[in-house]
RNA sequence: GGAGAGGUGUCAGAGUGGUCGAAUGAGCCAGACUUGAAAUCUGGUGUAGCCGUAAGGUUACCGUGGGUUCGAAUCCCACCCUCUCCGCCA
């Protein structure tokens, strides 16, 4: 959630941020809503001073009683419509707030989409194959998943892995996770399911037509579509002490998403599914370190990701790709053969996220100094890797000239085999 | 799932209709005493919104949400959570 007092102070920024964006939020329309809220609270407020003045006045028993007693039903009555008007502007300003992005990083790229993503670097070059197949030819031939019987079970974009490739897939999660503990992370497994209160303060939109969201029906209770979700839910309503800052999380989850209205190409095979795994670091710190961390989040996930020899790229994310609680996002973007209608092509696989205080305004995370400064902390997050979508990059890229697969060097020891087919 | 007990400030723990943002103790901070420390003494010590340059004022918060009342930590209702015992279960 944006801060409400540099709305107030800024909304001219804030409103060639929503712009570059491609936010719709009515900006005139959520300051109009600011103004009404708070017009009513002076008055709620005051007819409770009244209220409790005259409740005063009633204790040393100097003054009639009968008045005093009949005020304060004049003012009980009044209190009560004001409050519900109270309650109504909130709401609606509340809502409005939720939808303004988060501002962006001053060395974001302007653009509009995915397109407009600015390059940092390649690394890595794809192998030379005769004929490389993608990974849904690679599955097939070798065995390693059901696609069909996934559906039958659960619906379209749901699966099965099999035999090798799903020893591969917790070998890769478990070498991401020892990964990530050599670097000091702190290691969790999450709940898959979270409180929707954790979604709204995180800023995830309710239940609707576009919602991402897998919801319990009767409960309240969804289906995280990541983990970030619950370690950030983890240290909600908390303030952290500086001295245990910054607070580095690697956590193991599954994840759920709805995917609504993702069809075609970019869902082909393992590419966008309903349910996957995924290792994700998380941190909560000082504002002053969030840039640095920033940076070595995404340092971690390309160590990790040269480490199992894929082929990638970096990008910046520009503008009107961030999220709305990024204020600075790097992808990186695997090779994969599959991509492009066969040529090959890159696709994501990891995103490293600033988010500032953003999720912390709304899920009031704090931290405290020793000398007393307090303020809303600021939280990162950022992909080691997700399960099966990683798995396509090794199938393609390890994928050999006589039809078998390679498995990465550092993969072996958790696999207990070498190669499949 | 059943029976019982309980959820109050950093912690322990009082408080059963107004004088309670909340006794008392511990902790913590500052000061006094001391060569230093301990002990002792004195003072201070929650968060957030709004108004205000500030001093300060005001509102809200005693698990959550409703209700009763002129007035609720205190009474009523619902829910959540914790503990003990029983049952069930990977």
């Amino acid at each position: 959630m944006i801060d409400i007092k540099y709305l107030r102070e800024f909304a001219d920024e804030i409103r060639c941020n929503c712009e570059a964006r491609g936010s719709k939020v009515d900006l005139d329309q959520a300051l109009a809503a600011d103004q009404a809220y708070l017009t009513l609270l002076h008055e709620v407020e005051s007819l409770r001073s009244e209220r409790n003045q005259t409740a005063e006045a009633m204790q040393d028993g100097k003054a009639d009683r009968p008045v005093l007693i009949e005020k304060g039903k004049q003012i009980k009555a009044a209190l009560a419509a004001k409050e519900v008007e109270l309650r109504d502007s909130e709401k609606t300003w509340h809502d409005l707030l939720l939808q303004i992005p988060n501002l962006s990083h001053p060395d974001t790229p302007h653009g509009q989409s995915d397109a407009d993503n600015k390059q940092l670097r390649k690394v890595g070059k794809p192998s030379k194959l005769v004929k490389p197949l993608d990974h849904v030819a690679l599955v097939a031939k070798h065995n390693l998943a059901d696609f069909e019987r996934g559906t039958k079970v659960s619906g379209s974009k749901f699966y099965f892995l099999k035999n090798q490739l799903a020893i591969l897939d917790q070998a890769l999660l478990r070498y991401a996770v020892d990964f990530m503990v050599k670097e000091g992370f702190e290691f969790l497994i999450t709940p898959d399911l979270a409180k929707e209160e954790i979604l709204l303060g995180k800023g995830f939109l309710p239940r609707g037509p576009e919602t991402q969201v897998y919801y319990v029906e009767n409960q309240d209770l969804a289906l995280i579509g990541t983990s970030e979700i619950t370690v950030l839910g983890y240290h909600m309503n908390e303030t952290l002490q500086d001295d245990v800052l910054p607070k580095k999380y690697v956590a193991l989850s599954h994840c759920f998403r709805t995917e609504a209205g993702s069809y075609g190409r970019e869902s082909y095979g393992f590419y966008r599914v309903h349910q996957f795994s995924k290792v994700e670091m998380m941190a909560f710190c000082k504002p002053e370190q969030s840039e640095a961390l920033h940076q070595e989040f995404l340092s971690h996930e390309e160590r990790f990701w040269k480490s199992l020899g894929i082929p990638y790229r970096v990008v910046d994310c520009c503008t009107g790709d961030l999220g709305g609680s990024d204020y600075r996002r790097y992808d990186i973007e695997a090779w994969m053969w599959g991509k492009e209608g066969g040529k090959g092509g890159y696709g994501e696989v990891t995103s490293a996220s600033n988010c500032i205080d953003y999720q912390a305004r709304g899920l009031n995370i704090k931290y405290e100094t020793k000398e007393g400064e307090r303020g809303f902390a600021h939280t990162l997050n950022g992909t080691v890797v997700a399960t099966p979508r990683a798995l396509i990059a090794i199938l393609e890229n390890y994928q050999q000239d006589d039809g078998t697969i390679k498995i990465p060097d550092v993969l072996m020891p958790y696999c207990g085999f070498s190669s499949i087919g």
